[in-house]
DNA sequence: TTTGTCCATGTAACCGGTTACGTTGTGAAC
DNA sequence: GTTCACAACGTAACCGGTTACATGGACAAA
C-alpha cells in the first residue's frame, strides 16, 4: 500500500505539498500539482481512511442503525438515506438491532468513533431508555421516532393521521361495525395507529369502545383474528388492520369462510407494501413513502454535521395517502398498471 | 472525547498499561485491570476506531457493494450478511454502484482504506473489467457472479441448472409451445437461465429454435410479452418468465384477455417473490435462498481474512428449488400458510 | 549476598495523514 | 539597492491508539 511520503517522493515534493496537492488547496503550482496527481496515478494510492479521521475529527461516515425490517422497507430506507449519503461523499456504516432493547445499546456503543453521525430507529425502545443510550456529543436524526420530551431531531410518519383517515372512510363508506386488528403491544406505529382508529371512531362514529384484537404485524396474526371473525360472535362489517400483511392473512381466512370482500365485510391495511395491490380484491391501504423517510432523515443530519440549525424542520412529519382500492369497494379488479418503479435488476 | 491518555492519567498508570488491559492481554494484574476500567467507565472511553485501524492494519469492517437490487433480495441478502459479520464483530460499510459500471468502480475505490474486505455482486459488469477495478490486495468475494477465468472466490445461484429443472418440469406437465420472457440483455442472470431454457428445450423436447421475447425483469416489460401473446400470432402453452416479476405482468395481461392460467398456458417464474404465493393461482417458480447466498460469502470472506484457504469451497453454487404451484397446475388455490418467515417490527 | 529469570509496567517510536509554522524566492514599492 | 509582501513549499509536530524495547522489582537458585 502506498503512502503519502511515497508519492510525495515519487513527485519529488514534500508531504505536506503532496497532501494540499491531493486536496485541492489552493497554494500549489499546476506543475507540482500535475505531479502529484501523477504519482498518485502511478502509486495507485488511496489514502488511508483511519489517519485520515484522525486528524479531520471526521469520518465521512454516517451509521444507519433499523430493526429486523420487513423487505421493502428496509430496502427502500437505505435507499433514499443512500441517494443523499452519496451525493454528499458520505458513507453508511450499516448496525442491527435484533429487535432487542439490549442490542440497540450495543449497536449504538459501536458506532462510536466510527461514524460522524447516526440515523436510528427504534420503534421498541422507550424514550428514557434510548436517551440513555445514545451519545449526546454524537449528531442523531431518529427515524420514525417521535422523541417526545426527548429534543431530538425526528421525521416519522403520522401513524395517528392515516389510521383516522382510513377509519373515517370505512365509516364514510357505510361501515359501522369496524373491528381493528392491533399491532405488536410495544410497537409505537402500532399503538399511534390504534389510537388514530380509537379517537376516529369515538368523534364521527359516536363509538367509545370499538372491537380491538390482538395481532403482531404478522401475516398469521391477521389469519387469526380472522379465523375468530369468521365464527361470528363479534359483529362486523369492516376491518381495519394496523399493517398489510395482517390484512393480507386476514382476506386468506374471510375468504377460505366464504365471506365476500368487500360485500360482507370491508377491509383495509397499512403501509401500501407491494403485494397490496396484487391481491383480488386489491387492497385498500394508507401509503407511505418509505424512500422520502430516509432521505429526509439523512439530509437532516447532513445539515446537522454543516453546523446548522434545524429549528422547526427539526420535527419532520410525512403524511400518509389514502389508497382506496377493491377491498373497500373502491376498485373492483387488480391495477396491473405497474405503478411502482421497477428497481433494476434483480439476482 | 476521552482519549486513551486520559484513561491512563485517570487510572495512574501508563497508556501502555491501559490499552493492554482495555485489550484484555495476559500480563496485566488484576487491580490494575480493573483499574483501567473503572477509569473507562467513567470516562466513558470508546477507542478511536480510525487511531486502532492506523496500527493495527486491519478496520473490522467489510465493504458491501451491491446493484439497485429490488426491496426483497436487497433486505435478504444484507440480513444474511449481517448474521455471520455481527457474530464475529465485523462491521458492514455499504456501497451502491447504482447499475452503471463507472459507478462501480467508484464504490470499490471509495472503499480502499476503510474495509478489511469486499463483499461485491456485479452483475452488469464484464469480467476483464471487474479485475481492473478490484484491488488484488483486498480479499474480496463475488455474490452471485461465476468468477469465470478470474479466480476469485465467489458464491452464486445456478441459474443455469435452475432455468433447465423448470422448464423440464413445462415439458412434463405436457407442454410443447414453451416461450421464454428473457431478461436484461447484459445481466448474467438472465443470460444463464435462458441458456438453461434453450438447453432443456433442446435436449428433452428437440426443440432448438424456441421462441424467445425480451424483457428488462420488470413487470411492465412482462405485460407487454403478455399483450404480444395474445393477439395469437405465436403459438404457445407455456410461457417461462425470467423472473416473478415478469410473470406477474404478464398474468394480469393474460386475465385481462380472457385467457385461463394454467387452462389455456401454463406460467412460471424465477426467483419466488413473496408476492408469488399470493397471487391467484399462485405462481410457480424457482426458489433461491437469498440469505444463504449473504451469510456465505461473508463466512467464506472470514476464512480468507484469518488467513485459510478456500480450496475447493472458494466457488460454491447454490441450487434452487422448484416450488411447482397453481400457475402450472400443481395447486389450485392460494398458500396461506404463512411459510415465508416474518421479519419482526415494520412501519 | 549475588546473579539470573520473569513478570508487571513505563517510555517512546511508530502507523499515515494534516497543518501550523518556518523558510525561501520572487516581484513590487520605496 | 533595500525593504516588504506574498506565494510556494518544506519541516516537524500533532491526531490517538499499539507495541517493541527498556526498566525495575520480586523471587529463586547459587
Amino acid at each position: 500500500m502506498a503512502t503519502l511520503r511515497d508519492v510525495a517522493r515519487e513527485a519529488g515534493v514534500s508531504v505536506a505539498t503532496a497532501s494540499r496537492a491531493i486536496n485541492g488547496h489552493s497554494n500549489v503550482t499546476a506543475p507540482t500539482k500535475a505531479a502529484v496527481m501523477a504519482a498518485v496515478k502511478k502509486l495507485n494510492f488511496v489514502p488511508h481512511s483511519g489517519a485520515r479521521s484522525l486528524t479531520r475529527r471526521k469520518t465521512d461516515t454516517v451509521g444507519v442503525i433499523l430493526p429486523d425490517l420487513f423487505g421493502e422497507f428496509f430496502s427502500e430506507i437505505i435507499r433514499g438515506i443512500d441517494l443523499v449519503a452519496h451525493e454528499s461523499g458520505m458513507h453508511l456504516l450499516l448496525g442491527n438491532m435484533h429487535g432487542s432493547t439490549h442490542e440497540t445499546a450495543a449497536a449504538i456503543a459501536a458506532m462510536r468513533g466510527r461514524v460522524d453521525g447516526l440515523l436510528v430507529m427504534p420503534p421498541d425502545v422507550k424514550p428514557e431508555l434510548l436517551s440513555g443510550y445514545l451519545d449526546p456529543v454524537l449528531p442523531t436524526v431518529l427515524l420514525n421516532y417521535d422523541a417526545g420530551t426527548l429534543d431530538l431531531p425526528f421525521v416519522a410518519v403520522d401513524n395517528y393521521r392515516g389510521a383516522y383517515a382510513m377509519t373515517e372512510a370505512l365509516l364514510a363508506r357505510g361501515a359501522r361495525q369496524v373491528v381493528h386488528i392491533a399491532g405488536p403491544k410495544h410497537n409505537r406505529d402500532a399503538r399511534d395507529r390504534q389510537r388514530g382508529f380509537v379517537d376516529a371512531m369515538a368523534k364521527i362514529a359516536k363509538i367509545s369502545n370499538p372491537a380491538i384484537l390482538p395481532g403482531d404485524f404478522s401475516e398469521e396474526s391477521g389469519a387469526q383474528a380472522g379465523r375468530l371473525l369468521v365464527q361470528g360472535q363479534l359483529p362486523v362489517d369492516a376491518v381495519f388492520a394496523a399493517n398489510d400483511q395482517m390484512a393480507v392473512g386476514l382476506i386468506a381466512q374471510l375468504a377460505e369462510a366464504g365471506k365476500s370482500v368487500p360485500g360482507d365485510v370491508m377491509v383495509a391495511g397499512f403501509d401500501d407494501i407491494p403485494l397490496a395491490r396484487h391481491l383480488n380484491p386489491s387492497l385498500s391501504t394508507m401509503q407511505v413513502n418509505i424512500d422520502r423517510l430516509g432521505s429526509t432523515a439523512m439530509m437532516m443530519l447532513l445539515r446537522i454535521l454543516r453546523g446548522e440549525t434545524l429549528g422547526a424542520t427539526s420535527a419532520t412529519i410525512l403524511t400518509p395517502t389514502l389508497i382506496a382500492r377493491g377491498t373497500t369497494g373502491g376498485a373492483a379488479i387488480v391495477e396491473v398498471t405497474g405503478k411502482a418503479p421497477v428497481l433494476g435488476a434483480q439476482l
